[in-house]
DNA sequence: GTAGTACGCGTACGATGTACGTGCACTATG
DNA sequence: CATAGTGCACGTACATCGTACGCGTACTAC
């Protein structure tokens, strides 16, 4: 009477480990070695290894393989309603995001969104791409964070309600800045809207202008995002604020102005002037002064 | 966490230092002394003591000891003609700047340095503090390279002529947009002439205005050169121009126009619109319409 | 009962920056 | 001149990263 193909792998495998040719903590060979070795397929192999699993003399980790020994724990519930969160491309985007706003896109990592997900490094990647496109996913999720109500009909109006958007944007989420792309704009789709308003309300100026203008404007309006961005890392890498800073390397600066015979910008630092660094006033009246420009170009 | 060995010891000659068990003119514990009482190698109780002598707790004095004391004097040694420069600072910055210009940031390392240098890494750690501390030389010597030569004497020329020549830099250094830092002067030092003109060029508009459109500017010709850098490092990774890009995903994009009503987006497409992505072209526009609104201001 | 296939994900690899520890050259002293 | 003791130069090793690879499992088809 010859027995099934799985059970005389089975009994091969229960002999050796009983006979100590394979000791708890050693892996038996895997359902592959078992297709070659005994000229099976997979899944007679697989039976084999599940007969000595269902008899706890082995049992399997995924990943590792077939190990010797009793299951450690059997943890996995499997089934159930799922009444944890699902991990889904949301969550994981959120997550992300959440840790970018707070320590930098540089602390992003993916075992830190997975750890802090409760779920495996691996997991992460059936719902992303990996961390560039999840980078990108990042920004498109905060610019939606802030679609456009209602543009302004003024032209000057609607520029610089877009550009206060972006700005608003800029500040709610620091990494965005050294994140977008502005100039691949199919990756972030809900840019789209604004890059349209800003084309619109300034399409007065002949279709080459325009675009030169939306460029520029949304590079200004970065430039600025990344002043901020920099200035807030250095304050939470070196604990200490721009003014502080400032306090503490006057006397460099003083003496890297003299030898320099930097006359215009020591006039300007004297008399103990204090500029306050506030960049949402910064961001304004640079801004102020684009448009200005472009509405001497309308006359 | 128990801190490191070199720590420990430090902290214990420090206590009792600072206790008066040891007093200026008296001799610290050995090396070799802390060796056999602390059960650590030679080098670990060098560091201990280095630690001290960083802070002017003590200083060394060779064949003697190590002295409770401040250092009697600084007296640079550097015997020795040095003919040949084998390997320092400059040389190393420099190939650091090629590997960034040639591949960009992501690319420098600190390995990849000292294999070109035929030198082990970290003997590079002898001239530089680390990466970010070579990365900051490196944005001062590109910097440097563009030095002002005579700033026209008009205001609108003046900053003009700067800001060119920073966008020369930042033309002939791709990483430099996003390495560089507005906001610590002190680190770039080869910068503050530049600031120091614009200042005395715009230094009619009042302190306050003056130090806002300085930063607005900077800031504004850093954003266009952002763009550049993203563009040129999409193209060299995908080996896909923009163009290129535009048109393969130009269905991808039109229904994406579509689907989100962006009229004036589609529009300004329209027509087989070809706008050639000039930056420089870009860059001057920009910079034409920030001093006509400057210019404004003045009126 | 056996075989083939699709799929989720754990392990491990090749990078990175650099802290730490070691061996050796050299100096001042006796 | 001998030598104790210093400080310099730098190799090793670690913690961390993104993710390729290939494992075990579940399912369908025969």
């Amino acid at each position: 009477m010859s027995e099934a193909p799985y059970q005389v792998i089975a009994a091969e495998l229960r002999r050796r480990i009983e006979a100590g040719e394979l000791r708890p903590g050693d892996r038996v060979p895997s359902t592959r070695a078992l297709v070659r070795d005994f000229g099976v397929a997979m899944a007679t192999a697989t039976k084999a290894l599940q007969v000595l699993q269902s008899d706890r003399l082995v049992h399997a980790s995924p990943g590792v393989g077939t190990v010797v020994g009793p299951p450690p724990r059997s943890r996995r519930t499997t089934a159930g309603p799922d009444d944890v969160p699902e991990l889904d491309r949301d969550e994981i985007v959120r997550v992300g995001t959440a840790i970018a706003d707070a320590e930098g896109l540089a602390a992003l990592s993916m075992r830190r969104i997975a750890t802090e997900l409760g779920v495996s490094t691996m997991a992460l990647y059936r719902y992303v791409g990996g961390k560039d496109a999840l980078v990108v996913q990042m920004v498109d999720a905060a610019i939606g964070e802030f679609p456009l109500r209602e543009v302004p009909g003024d032209w000057r109006d609607a520029v610089t309600a877009v550009a206060r958007v972006h700005w608003a944007a800029y500040r709610r989420h620091l990494w965005l800045a050294s994140a977008i792309s502005l100039s691949r704009p199919q990756l972030v789709p809900r840019l789209l809207p604004h890059t349209d308003a800003v084309v619109r309300a300034l399409r007065r100026f002949g279709k080459s202008a325009t675009l030169s203008a939306t460029i520029s404007l949304f590079a200004y309006v970065r430039g600025i995002a990344l002043v901020m961005e920099s200035e807030a890392h250095a304050e939470q890498d070196t604990g200490v604020t721009a003014d502080e800073w400032a306090d503490r390397q006057s006397d460099q600066l003083a003496a890297m102005i003299a030898a320099g015979n930097l006359t215009a910008f020591q006039e300007l630092l004297a008399d103990g002037f204090d500029y306050d660094y506030d960049l949402d006033q910064l961001f304004e009246f640079g801004l102020a002064i684009f448009l200005d420009g472009l509405a001497a170009r309308l006359r």
